[in-house]
DNA sequence: ATTTTATTGTACCATTTTGATACAATAATA
DNA sequence: TATTATTGTATCAAAATGGTACAATAAAAT
């Protein structure tokens, strides 16, 4: 399916798919005290979106969230969460998903495949920045990383998506103490604190942020990170919590 | 579609549903200091099952949700929410199928709708017991309530489906505070207490517990009730909160 | 009419958790 | 050797929580 001939097979027929159901992937990753999430542009259009795909007939829904991600990111045993259902009648557009073929040079017979009725199915994944390596899908031109400040109008309903996907992270983040798969290995108290402040949206007091992670027993400390900056060096961390699959 | 020919000419054909996917709901009631579950058993069988359904081609997955609520308890505006999606590919049986629909007399064809693989959505809904009117579906006898710890071994997956629907209740009860939409217009403080403490599984102190939820500053105190009961009436309380569609 | 009983509403105190400030320690620089 | 910025931790006040106590009271018992 690398081949241009045989994408526009394969999405002129109607594949051996799931009917109605898609993915959609809120992915997150922490970088420069910044969270960015990840978004395609599809080819010769200016519709940004979700990284998303469909099920295989014979696949776990689970599973093939795994793939769709793994695609994306080449990354395998990513930590993923499903948040929620996006159900509405109107969520789509012929035309956006006539112009999107067409960027590629597909032409789209009436009963496509894409122009049924989807419901999509959104998990966030919370991904290590520094291992992850974005690549585009055939219908794409780029799969970047964006500022969450920045996430540019996305297609059909992926804005209300990613916003659904950020609350439930909130919701979430103390209880189930995911933040550190956004984290590599090792990392410094105040990495640690700037991730929660990003989420959160506000800032926390040091000393107490500090006193509550310690305070948890989730944390090994390793040696010190000699940092080159003239002050006291810091302590590096590592996650004693089961790693997320 | 209530006459059993017309009820045969349904479900013989290929109806005008989405394609492959369906919703099961966890209705649950609290009566007599017991949370109870709704539950239906098909004709002629031994499988019992969650109420669910199927979403029309043009009809908003919430919609369809309340729609077959409505047809279960004949109650309109149920609170009612989205916990998760069970997309396991295995998670259906053809025979099982096929027995429920013996049962009424009704031949699957090779090609039924029923056949298909389906992925369920999961609902809850928290409904006040004293005004709902259980009735069964075409194809079952009964429509019934069932404490809590007494729930039969349920068809597919549907006990996994209810396991999980209370572990999100109990995370969401204090936050979304939910609870009261299983109580009815008005309730004593101990009606409101027991009703926790069987969610949650646990005891609380009551002095703690009237000092909680008179703190959240979210119940209007009405007269007293006089129980006939030898002590001291209890205040009946309304909760202020919007209430849930 | 008075006492008894069970339950309610609330007060009270001890403990824990949280919010906020302060300060000594320290790696690099001046 | 002093300076600077940041870190790790101590400390204190305020708030929340857990637990006990007790007066109030509706109906029943005496």
């Amino acid at each position: 399916m690398t081949k241009q001939t045989d994408l526009k097979e394969y999405w002129k027929n109607n594949p051996r798919l799931l009917p109605s159901v898609s993915i959609d992937c809120v992915t997150l990753g922490f970088h420069d005290n910044q969270l960015k999430i990840l978004l395609l542009k599809y080819k010769n259009t200016e519709y940004y979106a979700l990284p998303g795909g469909f099920i295989n007939m014979d696949e776990d829904l689970e599973d093939a969230a795994h793939r769709i991600l793994e695609e994306r990111t080449g990354l395998r045993n990513i930590y993923l969460e499903q948040f929620h259902v996006f159900g509405s009648n109107k969520r789509q557009n012929d035309n956006t998903h006539r112009e999107i073929m067409a960027g590629c040079d597909i032409e789209m017979k009436p009963n496509n495949f894409l122009l049924n009725r989807f419901i999509s199915i959104g998990y966030y994944a919370l991904i290590d920045f520094t291992k992850a390596i974005p690549s585009p899908d055939e219908l794409s031109d780029s799969c970047e990383w964006y500022d969450l400040d920045k996430i540019p109008t996305l297609m059909f309903d992926h804005n209300e998506i990613f916003r659904k996907a950020l609350e439930t992270l909130r919701l979430m983040l103390d209880d189930k103490l995911i933040g550190f798969n956004l984290l590599p290995e090792t990392f410094t108290m105040n990495e640690l604190q700037n991730l929660y402040e990003t989420i959160l949206g506000e800032k926390i007091v040091r000393s107490n942020f500090q006193r509550k992670m310690l305070g948890l027993g989730i944390l090994e400390r390793i040696e010190k990170k000699m940092t080159g900056a003239a002050n006291k060096a810091p302590y590096l961390y590592r996650f004693l919590g089961r790693a997320y699959s």
